[in-house]
DNA sequence: CGGCAAATTGACACATCTCAAAGCCTGTGG
DNA sequence: CCACAGGCTTTGAGATGTGTCAATTTGCCG
């Protein structure tokens, strides 16, 4: 149920079994969305956190005259808004981009299970701080970055955290979103982010297909965008 | 010393005498720093995390060609960098704006507290939990916001900050940054950004002199900005 | 096969950038 | 105390990027 989850703790810090267990362990309550639909609200006091099992979410805030603007993509495993056990009232909506499948974790457990062992506590908030080392670069691409350019590391870091869960075959990965879903992360208008995958698919960095996304060479497109996957913390260190 | 840190995290949930103390009693290395000048730079593994005594500071990240972004800004009593305890690797720089002063407090301090204190942990955790939520707010506005709107926003976003330990008198506080440094919080030129600010001072929303930002009223820029002060989260509750 | 959402295209208006020059302020040294 | 240098701010003009509107095409689902 929380193997991503767990494969992606143990890719940054040794799991030991008892941690493993306690997670596995934790009480669940499992939900399906359809596509737009919204997994949390904004302005709400949610007493569950929210861990997604399948397909994708995004992070939305809106604004008075309607528009929106997406602030991160959220992929199976991702305990979408752990912060919220601490935040106590949600800044933003989370929207399924496509269907998804997720799993809602009521606080009292999170909060028994971090004060009863604090390293796992620090794994959460180790999740925590990652993702906002990703909100950096997204702020950074869109002061930035062209849209060109935008867009081709926003693909990188899907790849990247994709490829790490198993769901990237063949270079490839399916990925819902509408181009009006990439124009609301990109702060571009639709027509615009219309055109400029259709520049990024000109060059050959990227064949995107109704909803598969395959990158012929991905050092080719990490060039192209000039990222480097450092900041997704990877690689496993004790914390 | 740690009087804002002490009264910003009092201001979010009670903090009792004895964590008071344990706070108080972290080792630290005191540093002075001037304008432009970096506290910690980007690809460093630093073993101390960094805590804003006076003045300000901003985190910046730069691109291939010389570009900069920066995705946050420092006031007094932030723990600017209490996240690197658990990146490790630094994927941004912390830069003055203007002169400040710093503490550094070294990371096996920090660990041997927080597993000695959970909640003082959770607190800690809290900070960065909220930095993430103004980081997504900055998010919205390069993406969706105006212009005048998105500085109009920040400038908020400040007063508020300032306010809550004390450095705003006469509906007035310094802020040291140059139009190039905010050029580069919004993601404009410099000469845009001069113009922009030029139309909020016509409007008389914010009077910005040199390095003093009067605000005559502030719930009129509020209502400008579309600003709502709650992510902020300076409500006091159990975390 | 029909209907609807999503993708694509073209034309034009408007926003923003770049380059380059001029003006202003502040700290420093004479 | 004044003059100067350097950084910061301001201005103008033309080039480029991006948005809006509106129509058309494409692809999917029932």
């Amino acid at each position: 149920m929380f193997e991503h989850l767990l494969s992606v703790l143990a890719r940054r810090d040794h799991v030991s079994e008892g941690e493993r267990k306690l997670i596995e362990a934790l009480p669940r309550r499992i939900r399906s969305f359809s596509n737009g639909e919204e997994l949390v609200r904004e302005g709400t006091r949610p007493n569950e956190s929210c861990h997604l099992l399948s397909g994708f979410a995004a992070r939305a805030q809106y604004l008075p005259d309607g528009k929106r603007q997406l602030s991160a993509l959220h992929v199976p495993g991702d305990f979408v808004d752990i912060h919220a056990f601490l935040l106590k009232l949600m800044d933003h909506s989370v929207v399924a981009i496509g269907r998804c499948e997720a799993a809602f974790v009521p606080h009292a457990s999170l909060l028994a299970l971090v004060e009863a062992v604090p390293h796992i506590g620090r794994l959460f908030w180790l999740s925590t701080v990652i993702d906002a080392a990703i909100q950096r670069t997204w702020i950074t691409s869109l002061g930035r970055r062209s849209p060109a350019r935008h867009i081709a590391y926003l693909i990188c870091e899907l790849y990247a955290r994709l490829d790490v869960i198993g769901l990237v075959r063949d270079n490839s990965f399916e990925f819902p979103a509408t181009q009006t879903d990439i124009a609301d992360m990109v702060g571009l208008s639709l027509v615009h982010v219309n055109r400029t995958i259709q520049e990024l698919r000109t060059s050959g960095v990227v064949v995107w297909r109704n909803s598969l996304i395959t990158v012929p060479d991905i050092d080719r497109l990490h060039d192209f965008a000039e990222f480097d996957p450092t900041y997704l913390n990877l690689i496993q260190e004790p914390r």
